[in-house]
RNA sequence: GGAGGGAUGGCCGAGCGGACGAAGGCGUUAGUCUUGAAAACUAAUGUAUGUAUUCCAUACCGUGGGUUCGAAUCCCACUCCCUCCGCCA
């Protein structure tokens, strides 16, 4: 949720960031719903000031005063009883629209409209020629290491089963990369998956993208997309201690999404499932600082990739591109040989205030409270990773055979 | 799943219809004393909103509703925690 004060205080660069996304929103509409909620609460507030007034003279007052003074606090009680009534209303009609705004772009993201206005800012690794390049499923499925088929048998479609040696080389990435994170001060995590409704409207995901989570409606819980949910929501209510930031963790947990709408997209293997299991980074920041804690986890991300020895290359994603509740978000794309392109495989976003706020994570500055910035980036998206693995390490034979300094990190030299 | 107990400020804990934003203690911060530190003493110490900006008003005692002129305090529902029984990786 963006600041309200902005209102107030900035409206130009609310335009100018709803501009960027393309977004047409009549703002004048939301200045007048919001004027309406503070008068409307102003003036409520003074007749409660007045009843409360009465009500402290009531309990002192002799027997032939009291009956006219209940009389007139009775009457009193009603007013401020509708007057707060219709507080709720309008704050309510506000907030309903208030928090649908997207979170304020930043100066450095580039403007666009699609993935195609996204700005490359640069290629790493070197990508080997591959002649008539296999697709990941074709060759994991003549290994017998992945089996679509059955899973949509047993699940539908988009679910898969790995076997035998790409699951040992699944605990090893995940293990890998718990230990890389924690050496920089991530806290290793495994955070609860199913969540309440709140934790959602806390990070965003809720009410604009609530068509893609799944829900249990028995026990009214929410299936997480990302550890970043949990991860996030662990510090609701707080008020951190300036000196302790940035709090950092580096959370594992299976991610469910129903990936409604990309229906024909994707469609082979398991580049898009609805299970995945995930390294997710997260970080609690200091407002001042988020800008570099954003590069710092970009960093990351690829340090590990170029110690996966994958192919990769950074983009900006564009304005028009970019999640709601993200202010800036790099993605990092691994060069996948059966499509001749570069495919995303991890994604970090500075969300500035925006989850904080909402989430109402604060930490102290000079006396004063100040909604703290949140960062997050993906660490190791399993499935991916394992595509880029293997179609970038494929032989002519249809074997997988890694490099020496890769098998000592996946715990497994070929794939046969 | 069954039976009982509980939720109050950073922490512990009192209050159980009006003088309560909330006693007391701990902690923290500042000061006095001291070469310095400790101890002792003194003082300060929640959050948010506002047509207030060193003053004032309003809200917040798990969450939501109700009773009442007035609710931390009474009633109802929910959530969470603890104890015991049952079941279970």
């Amino acid at each position: 949720m963006l600041d309200p004060n902005l209102l107030k205080e900035n409206i130009d660069l609310l335009e100018l960031s709803l501009t960027k996304r393309n977004l047409k929103i009549d703002i004048s509409k939301l200045e007048e719903l919001n004027e309406e909620r503070k008068s409307i609460r102003f003036e409520a507030e003074q007749k409660r000031a007045e009843q409360k007034e009465i009500g402290k003279l009531i309990a002192s007052a002799s027997v032939d005063e009291k009956a006219k003074m209940l009389e007139k606090a009775a009457s009193l009680s009603e007013e401020v009883k509708s007057l707060f009534d219709k507080v709720e209303e309008k704050d309510r009609r506000f907030f309903d629209e208030w928090i649908k705004l997207p979170n304020l772009i930043s100066d450095s993201s580039p403007v666009g409209k699609t993935d195609e206005d996204n700005l490359e800012i640069k290629k790493v690794g070197n990508i080997k020629k591959i002649d008539n390049p296999k697709d990941h499923l074709q060759i994991a499925e003549k290994l017998g290491l992945i089996d679509v088929q059955k899973a949509a048998d047993v699940s539908g479609s988009r679910f898969s089963y790995l076997f035998g040696d790409l699951v040992k080389i699944e605990f090893s990435l995940v293990s890998w990369a718990l230990n890389k994170l924690s050496d920089k001060g991530f806290i290793p995590t495994v955070p609860p998956v199913l969540v309440r409704e709140k934790a959602l409207y806390g990070t965003g995901f809720f009410p604009d993208d609530a068509e893609q989570v799944y829900q249990i409606p028995n026990d009214d819980l929410y299936l997480v997309g990302t550890s970043e949910v949990p991860l996030a929501a662990l510090k609701s209510d707080e008020i951190l201690s300036l000196e302790n930031l940035p709090i950092r963790y580096a959370g594992f947990s299976t991610c469910f999404r129903r990936e409604a709408g990309t229906y024909g997209k994707d469609t082979s293997g398991i580049f898009r499932v609805h299970q995945f299991d995930k390294v997710e980074m997260f970080s609690f920041c200091d407002p001042e600082k988020s800008i570099e804690e954003h590069e710092f986890i970009l960093s990351v991300e690829e340090e590990i990739l170029q110690e996966l020895e994958i192919p990769y290359r950074v983009v900006d994603v564009c304005s028009g591109d970019l999640g709601a509740s993200a202010s800036k978000k790099y993605d990092i794309e691994a060069w996948i040989p059966s499509q001749n392109t570069y495919r995303e495989v991890t994604s970090c976003s500075n969300t500035t205030d925006y989850q904080a706020r909402r989430l109402n994570i604060r930490s102290k500055k000079d006396g004063n409270t100040q909604i703290i910035h949140t960062l997050n980036g993906t660490a190791i998206a399993v499935g991916r990773i394992l595509i880029a693995l293997i179609e970038n390490n494929q032989q002519e034979d249809g074997t997988v055979k890694f490099s020496e300094s890769l098998s000592n990190i996946l715990g497994i030299e070929k794939l046969s």
